[in-house]
DNA sequence: GCGAAGTTGAATTTCATTTTCAAGATGCAC
DNA sequence: GTGCATCTTGAAAATGAAATTCAACTTCGC
């Protein structure tokens, strides 16, 4: 049988916070920059969700843990995340921003409602075939590739087809 | 052999200008909006790239034809030929919202380069099958997708390896 | 042609994002 | 541990694309 889990920390070991922040702090070395309190609190905070944050609401998270830090340093942060590689933006297409970690996970996509802004993430081997394939046809070096889905979701769907 | 092209139109004949307006113009009609003549340019206009146009592209475009046409009606327009099929939004990652003409078009996607910002376009049947069957294991009604590459097209590889 | 209703475009507002700057940390050299 | 150059921080300001406002103008059904 499996062991009980003991906490209810959400989706997020210890042990993958440290690494995690391994990967940070080697990053802030090698382009010189250097590890605050800040940086780490924001990093944590980040990595307990498995939502598509907006700066804004990455904000209001850190907040709860340390309210003396700024929708600035957040923001900034997050940006580092994205250039060493544990955050990747992700574009709904409302206007606003989101990060989510790629810390461990495989490449995904989304699908994502237009009426409710709720998404699905789905994986789809062929998808990351579809980008090598095209890369090497028009001779591009390919980096990384986005597919988003659009539609309405069954909640609302119902919700449509018995108006208030 | 082939007649000879007598005019240097880009792309697109007088018939499908015609065509496009007429499902403007019924789309007009549809939700109560008039049509005028600042609408018409804009969408020959519009039709006459293939390009990928921000607002601000457009407007500088339309301009040319005639130079009272301001940025808002433009704006404003791109929205309604959106809303009637004729236009999609498409994202690049770069903070700016384009449009590209969606008459008589198949679905296609974007391979964009990331140094240059240069995109090529490309077709993938597959692509479209799996909004179809992501969508039913999911139980949403699709209506779009976006699928795009990014990378460094051959152009800016040969630069950086011999840099300035 | 009349008049209600929509349109136009300059200017303004909005709002997420990005930059600025002065005060405060950090970390390497000693 | 101390000094000091450099980086960081966060409030505030700047930026810039998108969206809205409004008074003058146009369209279109009658």
């Amino acid at each position: 049988m499996l062991q009980k889990r003991i906490d209810d920390q959400p989706t997020i070991s210890r042990e993958m916070v440290r690494e995690a922040q391994e990967i940070l702090h080697r990053h802030l070395k090698r382009v010189g920059l250097k590890q605050t309190a800040q940086r780490d609190t924001i990093l944590k905070t980040f990595l307990e969700t498995r939502d598509h944050l907006s700066t804004d609401e990455l904000h209001r998270l850190v907040q709860k843990k340390d309210a003396g830090i700024g929708y600035t340093t957040v923001y900034r942060t997050l940006k580092l995340l994205a250039e060493c590689g544990l955050a990747s933006e992700v574009a709904f297409h409302d206007g606003i921003a989101r990060y989510e970690h790629q810390y461990n996970r495989r490449s995904h996509h989304h699908m994502v409602c237009t009426e409710c802004g709720s998404s699905v993430e789905f994986f789809s081997q062929e998808v990351g075939e579809l980008e090598q394939e095209i890369g090497r046809k028009y001779h591009y070096l390919t980096t990384r590739h986005t597919f988003q889905i659009y539609g309405i979701c069954e909640e609302c769907r119902k919700k449509s087809s018995r108006p208030v």
